[in-house]
DNA sequence: TATGAATGAGATTTCATTCAT
DNA sequence: AATGAATGAAATCTCATTCAT
């Protein structure tokens, strides 16, 4: 028997508790279901994971899953929550470790490898992530702050390699930045997703050497 | 709406005749069906559209969607069809008008603008087809054959600019040519699909420079 | 697939037709559908009745339930509508169909037995309306109209008397009405509802008399 | 919920005990839980409640309620039974405290009007537990048994003032009590449940003036 | 061709109830 | 006694697709 629909939309909202305020049994669980998630979404993507196989996948009951999320929708989230985690663990949004002083253009060719690897190693994950941000708009804010991430560290960049001399002064930072990260974003999806067939080391080097020439950057030789 | 379909035409079904084939008034009816489709797609996105809303906001009664298509996906092909020949006839997919010895950033800069234009003015569509692709195989052809037309020309002109001995000999044009292919087309996705603030003018000339200075042209004022 | 959740809630609703808009095999399968639901509704009551046997017990698919109705509520106001028509229909709501100088006590026992008699004859739905109406704000509506109908005539009936010398002058018409229609409704549902064992002339001969005399009415012998 | 329970316990269940055998300690947490299910009764109706609302509102975790109580149904039971030793103790119950020999027209009044006060202070769930009845056996009994006392008092009532001479000797005592306390508790309920805009002074009046005068009562002044 | 009613597979979601700790 | 995670039966509801007219 479904609840009485009582217009008022009340019924308060059993939504489920914060992983915080989990036993450990619970938080395995819920572990397993992220990671779970992460595979049938892998799998089918999105649109076609059904919850029923999230939780089997996760050894679990078709309900257990509710205990832990409110919809496939908050699934997701939670999955690109772990993968944002990862990726920051990893260093991928790090332009580079050591700055200052140091060669603009080896740290450039540092930070597009670090990105096409970590992109490539999550691709399935990566790609889902970029199309279900037309669909659900909490995954899209993920995206846009993700790439907020990028784009305002490549423009800083240029702002200070403008200020230093070494780039174009004609150039709009903000413009450029979006556009030369979109390049190289771009170009790890056509990889990925549609599988064009590039090689590692030549893409690093190819953007590099284009982000840079578009900015003006001197090259050095590798 | 049940799964993906990705099944071979499973049992015998009437299929729709090709539009050749078709009395004039179900020409009409055909055209009234593809142009609601546009409308309901842009309106409420591809994988929520439903086929009683086509055909509603067709004036047609629901069953008549299947005279015509044999699904969603086929409605979204040709509703892509239909923009293609549009984009065509625009000229968009032009590089240039005239070829031959002209300026090659005033022929590159036209061309980007009249890709930043028709895209803008065709966003809700193109960021649908984008995410499409992803979801039917099909959709997917069709994207990356038009991408390919776009990279395909491009790369031809790096390779021309090169042997004339006006671009960066040590590019490879294939990776050029989809960097800054994708460079332009991701600009656009950014601007369009998530609400970016940039100028139409602007946008232009900043693609347009980095391009050229990416391939090492000598930039020409406006 | 479920829609994606748009939290916008907008989804254009697509609510059953209304019957006037309906073919002659739509109106035919509708009113199977209500003659379904009464049953269903009687026999297990509102709460415990399923969609599923309401469908079953007309022969319908399933689905074909959702063609007519939005819920179950919906489906219980239709019932309820054509009960109401009925009992219009049938005379239970006419005081005395020929007003005017008779007998005022003949008037109201003719009344009072076909209250009796057509509550008992409806019983189940009756008290399933009653209850219904607590937890159904539209039906709880219906009823309240449905009583205001009594009320409003007993009301009037009163002052009437009143003001032709033969009720008692000190009473409020308007709490009188509800006491006294509540008496009689009550006491059917009493009978109908909890089993207990009346017989109906001598309910009709006694309700009468305790109304006539509460009014103060000078009574006739039968 | 699975259907309303009617299946005779099922397979072997740690039943409850009963409140007697419990420590101290659990004897509070079953009052916290009747408290608690009370208020939670009132607030969503009896068909809305659920369990683990009742045990939150209890401060009791969501499995502590079944060391208590076996159903829903079962909590119901108690609160209403809480409910009538209340009543009792509030001497709603009785029709007169002092009996013999007085004014019966008074204590008929005096009866009357702790019958709408006590209903209008228990309104919420008095309403309730009408609804109830038809929805639970056991609960339809508690209410039947709680009624047959007023109602039974009522018929001695009246057989004694038939004997005494003083109240009109064609009625039929049982018929009457059932009509006369049902034109009293349906007054209480129409007032109460559906937001009727009554007065408590006036109704007590109207009350007993239309009981008295419709027993044939000779009415004295207030 | 057009219609729109009928169908039913399929996915979601809720919660009472159990049970290991 | 208390806890709260796990379970899964049950019901709802949606819509693509078919089909008789």
């Amino acid at each position: 028997m479904p609840r009485i629909r009582s217009d008022a939309a009340a019924v308060a909202a059993p939504s489920p508790r914060p992983p915080e305020q989990l036993s450990e049994r619970g938080r395995r669980t819920r572990q397993a279901l992220i990671e779970a998630a992460r595979r049938v979404f892998e799998r089918d993507g999105f649109i076609s994971a059904r919850i029923t196989d999230i939780a089997e996948e996760a050894g679990a009951a078709h309900g257990t899953f509710y205990t832990y999320f409110d919809s496939k929708e908050a699934a997701l989230q939670a999955v690109i929550g772990q993968l944002e985690a990862e990726l920051l663990g990893s260093g991928a949004a790090q332009y580079t470790g050591r700055r200052g002083g140091r060669d603009p253009v080896a740290a450039l060719r540092e930070a597009n490898r670090r990105y096409l690897v970590t992109y490539q190693a999550n691709s399935k994950l990566m790609v889902i992530w970029e199309n279900a941000a037309t669909l659900v708009p909490e995954i899209g804010d993920l995206l846009r702050a993700a790439k907020s991430a990028f784009v305002d560290r490549a423009e800083k960049s240029i702002r200070g390699l403008q200020e230093a001399g070494l780039a174009e002064p004609s150039l709009d930072p903000r413009y450029a930045a979006h556009a030369l990260t979109g390049m190289v974003s771009r170009f790890a999806y056509t990889w990925c997703a549609q599988g064009e067939n590039f090689e590692l080391d030549k893409a690093v080097d190819e953007l590099t050497a284009l982000w840079a020439r578009a900015l003006g950057l001197p090259l050095t030789p590798t």
